[in-house]
DNA sequence: GAGGATCAGCATTGTGCACT
DNA sequence: AGTGCACAATGCTGATCCTC
Protein backbone atom coordinates (compact mmCIF):
# COMPACT_ATOMS: atom_id res chain seq x y z
CA UNK A 1 0.00 0.00 0.00
CA UNK A 2 2.74 2.67 0.77
CA UNK A 3 4.61 1.45 -1.98
CA UNK A 4 1.79 2.20 -4.33
CA UNK A 5 0.81 5.52 -2.77
CA UNK A 6 4.26 6.54 -3.35
CA UNK A 7 4.65 5.80 -6.59
CA UNK A 8 1.34 7.45 -7.12
CA UNK A 9 2.71 10.87 -5.21
CA UNK A 10 5.66 10.61 -7.86
CA UNK A 11 3.35 10.72 -10.81
CA UNK A 12 1.09 13.59 -10.03
CA UNK A 13 3.57 15.81 -8.07
CA UNK A 14 2.33 18.81 -10.18
CA UNK A 15 -1.38 18.01 -9.25
CA UNK A 16 -0.46 17.73 -5.49
CA UNK A 17 1.62 21.16 -5.99
CA UNK A 18 -1.40 22.70 -7.66
CA UNK A 19 -3.46 21.39 -5.23
CA UNK A 20 -1.71 22.52 -2.41
CA UNK A 21 -0.80 26.19 -3.54
CA UNK A 22 -4.98 26.65 -3.95
CA UNK A 23 -5.37 25.25 -0.39
CA UNK A 24 -2.64 27.31 0.88
CA UNK A 25 -3.70 30.49 -0.97
CA UNK A 26 -7.46 30.14 0.45
CA UNK A 27 -6.20 29.43 4.35
CA UNK A 28 -3.00 31.72 5.11
CA UNK A 29 -3.97 31.68 8.59
CA UNK A 30 -3.69 27.53 8.35
CA UNK A 31 -0.26 27.88 6.08
CA UNK A 32 1.18 30.14 8.98
CA UNK A 33 0.14 27.77 11.68
CA UNK A 34 2.11 24.33 9.69
CA UNK A 35 4.99 26.57 9.38
CA UNK A 36 5.18 27.49 12.93
CA UNK A 37 4.99 24.01 14.03
CA UNK A 38 7.11 23.05 11.65
CA UNK A 39 9.56 25.35 13.33
CA UNK A 40 8.89 24.26 16.37
CA UNK A 41 9.57 20.59 15.67
CA UNK A 42 12.89 21.24 14.19
CA UNK A 43 14.14 23.80 17.03
CA UNK A 44 12.98 20.84 19.28
CA UNK A 45 14.74 18.55 17.38
CA UNK A 46 18.10 20.58 17.74
CA UNK A 47 17.23 21.19 21.48
CA UNK A 48 17.08 17.33 21.63
CA UNK A 49 20.07 16.77 20.04
CA UNK A 50 22.12 19.12 22.03
CA UNK A 51 21.53 17.90 25.42
CA UNK A 52 22.18 14.13 24.23
CA UNK A 53 25.29 15.72 23.41
CA UNK A 54 25.43 17.51 27.03
CA UNK A 55 24.58 14.51 28.55
CA UNK A 56 26.83 11.87 26.81
CA UNK A 57 29.97 14.56 27.25
CA UNK A 58 28.93 14.54 30.93
CA UNK A 59 28.81 10.88 31.18
CA UNK A 60 32.34 10.15 28.61
CA UNK A 61 34.17 12.89 31.96
CA UNK A 62 32.46 11.09 34.53
CA UNK A 63 33.39 7.65 33.30
CA UNK A 64 36.70 8.12 31.22
CA UNK A 65 39.14 5.61 32.37
CA UNK A 66 36.24 2.87 32.49
CA UNK A 67 35.59 4.07 28.31
CA UNK A 68 39.26 3.92 27.74
CA UNK A 69 39.03 0.29 29.39
CA UNK A 70 36.00 -0.95 27.30
CA UNK A 71 37.90 0.62 24.06
CA UNK A 72 40.94 -0.87 24.59
CA UNK A 73 39.39 -4.47 25.34
CA UNK A 74 36.66 -3.66 22.36
CA UNK A 75 39.84 -3.38 20.17
CA UNK A 76 41.25 -6.27 20.89
CA UNK A 77 38.67 -8.27 20.28
CA UNK A 78 38.03 -7.04 16.88
CA UNK A 79 41.47 -7.70 16.35
CA UNK A 80 41.59 -10.45 17.56
CA UNK A 81 38.16 -11.75 15.68
CA UNK A 82 39.62 -10.58 12.35
CA UNK A 83 43.32 -9.62 12.24
CA UNK A 84 43.18 -9.02 8.19
CA UNK A 85 39.54 -7.20 8.37
CA UNK A 86 40.49 -5.02 10.94
CA UNK A 87 43.72 -3.83 9.95
CA UNK A 88 42.38 -2.91 6.86
CA UNK A 89 39.53 -1.20 7.77
CA UNK A 90 41.73 0.86 10.17
CA UNK A 91 43.95 1.82 7.28
CA UNK A 92 40.95 2.73 5.42
CA UNK A 93 40.30 5.06 8.25
CA UNK A 94 43.92 6.08 8.76
CA UNK A 95 44.76 6.75 5.39
CA UNK A 96 41.12 9.34 5.05
CA UNK A 97 42.68 11.34 7.97
CA UNK A 98 46.17 10.99 6.80
CA UNK A 99 44.93 12.23 2.85
CA UNK A 100 42.96 15.01 4.99
CA UNK A 101 45.72 16.51 7.39
CA UNK A 102 49.15 15.96 5.33
CA UNK A 103 50.40 19.27 5.48
CA UNK A 104 49.48 20.02 8.78
CA UNK A 105 51.08 16.95 9.93
CA UNK A 106 54.53 17.12 8.55
CA UNK A 107 54.79 20.46 9.15
CA UNK A 108 54.35 19.39 13.15
CA UNK A 109 57.03 16.42 12.36
CA UNK A 110 59.49 18.72 10.99
CA UNK A 111 58.83 21.76 14.16
CA UNK A 112 59.10 18.85 16.59
CA UNK A 113 62.14 17.17 15.01
CA UNK A 114 63.91 20.97 14.42
CA UNK A 115 63.00 21.41 18.05
CA UNK A 116 65.02 18.30 19.15
CA UNK A 117 66.41 16.99 16.03
CA UNK A 118 68.75 14.87 19.01
CA UNK A 119 66.19 12.07 19.35
CA UNK A 120 65.72 11.16 15.78
CA UNK A 121 68.64 11.39 15.12
CA UNK A 122 70.39 8.84 17.76
CA UNK A 123 67.49 6.50 16.75
CA UNK A 124 68.82 6.25 13.39
CA UNK A 125 72.58 5.96 14.79
CA UNK A 126 71.47 3.22 16.49
CA UNK A 127 69.71 1.57 13.55
CA UNK A 128 72.73 2.17 11.06
CA UNK A 129 74.84 0.85 13.69
CA UNK A 130 72.75 -2.63 13.99
CA UNK A 131 72.07 -2.78 10.08
CA UNK A 132 75.23 -1.20 8.93
CA UNK A 133 75.91 -4.02 5.94
CA UNK A 134 72.03 -3.91 5.18
CA UNK A 135 72.25 -0.03 4.64
CA UNK A 136 75.00 -0.58 2.35
CA UNK A 137 73.39 -3.63 0.46
CA UNK A 138 70.27 -1.41 -0.04
CA UNK A 139 72.26 1.77 -1.00
CA UNK A 140 74.25 -0.33 -3.74
CA UNK A 141 71.00 -1.75 -5.03
CA UNK A 142 69.66 1.48 -5.03
CA UNK A 143 73.12 2.99 -7.58
CA UNK A 144 72.44 -0.40 -9.40
CA UNK A 145 68.77 0.68 -10.73
CA UNK A 146 69.85 4.23 -10.37
CA UNK A 147 72.82 4.68 -11.65
CA UNK A 148 72.50 7.67 -14.40
CA UNK A 149 70.43 9.60 -11.89
CA UNK A 150 72.96 9.77 -8.99
CA UNK A 151 76.09 10.18 -11.82
CA UNK A 152 74.60 13.31 -12.85
CA UNK A 153 74.16 14.39 -9.54
CA UNK A 154 77.24 14.05 -9.10
CA UNK A 155 78.38 15.92 -12.29
CA UNK A 156 76.22 18.78 -10.95
CA UNK A 157 77.80 18.99 -8.03
CA UNK A 158 81.13 18.80 -9.54
CA UNK A 159 80.14 21.07 -11.87
CA UNK A 160 79.28 23.19 -9.29
CA UNK A 161 82.38 23.39 -7.32
CA UNK A 162 84.78 24.15 -9.97
CA UNK A 163 82.68 26.70 -10.62
CA UNK A 164 82.73 27.55 -6.98
CA UNK A 165 86.38 27.66 -6.73
CA UNK A 166 86.98 29.75 -10.19
CA UNK A 167 84.93 32.25 -8.77
CA UNK A 168 87.28 32.09 -5.51
CA UNK A 169 83.76 31.77 -3.25
CA UNK A 170 83.74 29.83 0.04
CA UNK A 171 82.37 26.46 0.67
CA UNK A 172 78.77 26.00 0.61
CA UNK A 173 77.74 24.41 3.54
CA UNK A 174 74.26 23.63 4.36
CA UNK A 175 73.88 22.91 8.14
CA UNK A 176 71.17 23.66 10.72
CA UNK A 177 71.14 26.18 13.75
CA UNK A 178 70.79 24.31 17.08
CA UNK A 179 67.87 25.11 19.19
CA UNK A 180 70.25 26.58 21.53
CA UNK A 181 71.82 29.22 18.94
CA UNK A 182 68.68 29.83 17.63
CA UNK A 183 67.05 31.39 20.65
CA UNK A 184 69.97 33.26 21.54
CA UNK A 185 70.34 34.14 18.34
CA UNK A 186 66.02 35.72 18.43
CA UNK A 187 66.92 36.90 21.79
CA UNK A 188 69.75 38.86 20.76
CA UNK A 189 68.04 40.43 17.85
CA UNK A 190 65.11 41.27 19.77
CA UNK A 191 66.90 42.97 22.69
CA UNK A 192 68.89 44.65 19.49
CA UNK A 193 65.34 46.18 17.74
CA UNK A 194 62.80 46.44 20.54
CA UNK A 195 65.40 48.53 22.54
CA UNK A 196 64.19 51.67 23.77
CA UNK A 197 66.66 54.68 23.87
CA UNK A 198 65.62 57.46 26.45
CA UNK A 199 66.05 60.49 24.60
CA UNK A 200 69.02 62.04 26.59
CA UNK A 201 71.11 58.83 25.68
CA UNK A 202 70.21 59.87 22.08
CA UNK A 203 71.48 63.36 22.57
CA UNK A 204 74.49 62.53 24.30
CA UNK A 205 75.07 59.94 21.76
CA UNK A 206 74.33 62.72 18.84
CA UNK A 207 76.73 65.13 21.17
CA UNK A 208 79.74 62.34 21.12
CA UNK A 209 79.63 62.24 17.13
CA UNK A 210 79.19 65.96 16.63
CA UNK A 211 75.68 65.50 15.19
CA UNK A 212 73.96 67.73 17.59
CA UNK A 213 70.98 68.93 15.18
CA UNK A 214 72.45 72.72 15.80
CA UNK A 215 75.78 71.53 14.14
CA UNK A 216 74.10 69.74 11.29
CA UNK A 217 75.75 71.60 7.95
CA UNK A 218 73.53 72.14 5.32
CA UNK A 219 73.84 69.37 2.76
CA UNK A 220 76.08 71.34 -0.06
CA UNK A 221 74.23 72.38 -3.39
CA UNK A 222 76.38 70.29 -5.14
CA UNK A 223 75.82 67.14 -3.60
CA UNK A 224 72.25 67.74 -4.05
CA UNK A 225 72.73 68.54 -7.99
CA UNK A 226 74.69 65.39 -7.88
CA UNK A 227 71.51 63.24 -6.16
CA UNK A 228 69.49 64.93 -8.45
CA UNK A 229 70.93 63.98 -11.78
CA UNK A 230 71.85 60.75 -10.26
CA UNK A 231 67.96 60.20 -9.87
CA UNK A 232 67.19 61.46 -13.67
CA UNK A 233 69.77 59.48 -14.84
CA UNK A 234 68.07 55.78 -13.16
CA UNK A 235 64.95 57.25 -14.19
CA UNK A 236 65.99 57.46 -17.88
CA UNK A 237 67.83 54.18 -17.73
CA UNK A 238 64.25 52.38 -15.74
CA UNK A 239 62.63 53.91 -19.24
CA UNK A 240 64.78 52.79 -22.09
CA UNK A 241 64.78 49.52 -20.16
CA UNK A 242 60.83 49.36 -20.14
CA UNK A 243 59.53 51.33 -22.78
CA UNK A 244 58.86 49.82 -25.80
CA UNK A 245 58.51 53.41 -27.57
CA UNK A 246 62.51 54.06 -26.98
CA UNK A 247 63.06 50.56 -28.56
CA UNK A 248 64.55 53.06 -31.90
CA UNK A 249 68.53 52.84 -31.88
CA UNK A 250 69.06 56.24 -32.91
CA UNK A 251 66.54 57.61 -30.37
CA UNK A 252 68.29 55.20 -27.60
CA UNK A 253 72.08 56.09 -28.54
CA UNK A 254 70.91 60.18 -28.52
CA UNK A 255 69.21 59.71 -24.92
CA UNK A 256 72.74 58.02 -23.75
CA UNK A 257 74.54 60.91 -25.62
CA UNK A 258 72.74 63.61 -23.30
CA UNK A 259 72.96 61.03 -20.28
CA UNK A 260 76.88 61.11 -20.15
CA UNK A 261 76.60 64.96 -21.22
CA UNK A 262 74.62 64.86 -18.35
CA UNK A 263 77.51 64.04 -15.85
CA UNK A 264 80.49 66.09 -14.59
CA UNK A 265 83.88 66.52 -15.82
CA UNK A 266 85.62 62.91 -14.20
CA UNK A 267 82.80 61.18 -13.02
CA UNK A 268 84.22 58.07 -14.44
CA UNK A 269 87.28 57.99 -12.51
CA UNK A 270 85.02 58.66 -9.29
CA UNK A 271 82.65 55.96 -10.24
CA UNK A 272 85.49 53.59 -10.66
CA UNK A 273 86.91 55.17 -6.81
CA UNK A 274 82.87 54.03 -5.82
CA UNK A 275 83.16 51.01 -7.28
CA UNK A 276 86.48 50.05 -5.69
CA UNK A 277 85.02 51.26 -2.18
CA UNK A 278 82.14 49.32 -2.30
CA UNK A 279 84.22 46.42 -3.32
CA UNK A 280 86.33 47.05 -0.74
CA UNK A 281 83.29 46.95 1.93
CA UNK A 282 81.77 43.78 0.30
CA UNK A 283 84.98 41.92 0.86
CA UNK A 284 85.28 42.74 4.39
CA UNK A 285 81.44 41.49 5.00
CA UNK A 286 82.43 37.93 3.22
CA UNK A 287 85.57 37.39 5.29
CA UNK A 288 83.33 38.42 8.49
CA UNK A 289 80.30 35.69 7.52
CA UNK A 290 83.00 33.13 5.72
CA UNK A 291 83.15 29.75 7.36
CA UNK A 292 86.73 29.20 7.67
CA UNK A 293 86.55 25.62 8.93
CA UNK A 294 83.04 24.07 7.78
CA UNK A 295 81.65 21.98 11.19
CA UNK A 296 81.96 18.35 11.05
CA UNK A 297 80.45 15.90 13.46
CA UNK A 298 82.79 12.93 14.29
CA UNK A 299 81.98 9.81 12.51
CA UNK A 300 78.59 7.87 14.25
CA UNK A 301 80.51 4.59 14.68
CA UNK A 302 84.49 5.40 15.05
CA UNK A 303 85.02 8.81 16.48
CA UNK A 304 88.45 8.72 15.58
CA UNK A 305 88.48 8.20 11.68
CA UNK A 306 89.43 10.83 9.72
CA UNK A 307 86.52 12.29 7.94
CA UNK A 308 86.03 10.90 4.09
CA UNK A 309 86.04 14.45 2.65
CA UNK A 310 89.85 14.91 3.78
CA UNK A 311 90.50 11.39 2.06
CA UNK A 312 93.11 12.60 -0.77
CA UNK A 313 91.29 9.91 -3.38
CA UNK A 314 88.05 11.71 -2.75
CA UNK A 315 87.38 13.86 -5.48
CA UNK A 316 85.50 15.77 -3.43
CA UNK A 317 88.46 17.07 -1.27
CA UNK A 318 89.38 19.41 -4.21
CA UNK A 319 88.90 22.40 -2.29
CA UNK A 320 91.39 21.51 0.31
C1' DG B 1 78.98 5.60 1.34
C1' DA B 2 77.83 8.32 5.86
C1' DG B 3 74.58 10.74 7.89
C1' DG B 4 70.69 14.07 7.99
C1' DA B 5 65.85 15.65 6.72
C1' DT B 6 61.51 14.49 5.55
C1' DC B 7 57.69 11.79 4.81
C1' DA B 8 54.60 7.63 4.76
C1' DG B 9 52.35 4.17 7.06
C1' DC B 10 51.19 1.10 10.75
C1' DA B 11 50.33 0.83 15.92
C1' DT B 12 48.36 2.72 19.81
C1' DT B 13 45.62 5.73 22.46
C1' DG B 14 42.16 9.36 23.20
C1' DT B 15 37.66 11.57 22.15
C1' DG B 16 32.99 12.25 20.98
C1' DC B 17 28.67 11.14 19.39
C1' DA B 18 24.90 8.17 17.50
C1' DC B 19 22.40 4.55 18.79
C1' DT B 20 20.27 0.95 21.75
C1' DA C 1 23.50 3.69 31.32
C1' DG C 2 26.09 1.49 28.23
C1' DT C 3 27.86 0.00 23.50
C1' DG C 4 29.95 0.58 19.15
C1' DC C 5 32.45 2.91 16.00
C1' DA C 6 34.61 6.80 13.30
C1' DC C 7 37.57 10.52 13.70
C1' DA C 8 41.72 12.66 15.84
C1' DA C 9 46.18 12.62 17.46
C1' DT C 10 50.55 10.85 18.69
C1' DG C 11 54.34 7.22 18.76
C1' DC C 12 57.44 4.50 16.32
C1' DT C 13 59.85 2.61 12.37
C1' DG C 14 61.64 2.49 8.03
C1' DA C 15 61.96 4.31 3.09
C1' DT C 16 63.63 7.74 0.22
C1' DC C 17 66.02 11.54 -1.13
C1' DC C 18 69.62 14.93 -0.37
C1' DT C 19 74.32 16.87 0.73
C1' DC C 20 78.89 16.27 1.07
Amino acid sequence: MREYKRAWRERNAAHIWEYRAAYDAEHPDVKRAEARRYAEKKRQERRRKQSRQVSSKKYYEANKAKHHEYTRQWRLRKLAEDPEGYRAARAVIQRRWYEKHRDERNAKLRAEHRENPELKRAAARAYYAAHAEEQKAKRRAYYAANREKVLAANRAWKDRETRRLHAGLPPRRLHTTPVAERRANTAAADAFFAQQWPAEEVAALRRRRGLSLEAVEPVPAEVVARFERDSQRARIEHTLATDFSYADRARTAEARRYLAAQQPRGWQIRAAAEEARMDAIGKQINNRLRHREPPRRPHHLDPAAPHPMLSPNNPMGMNR
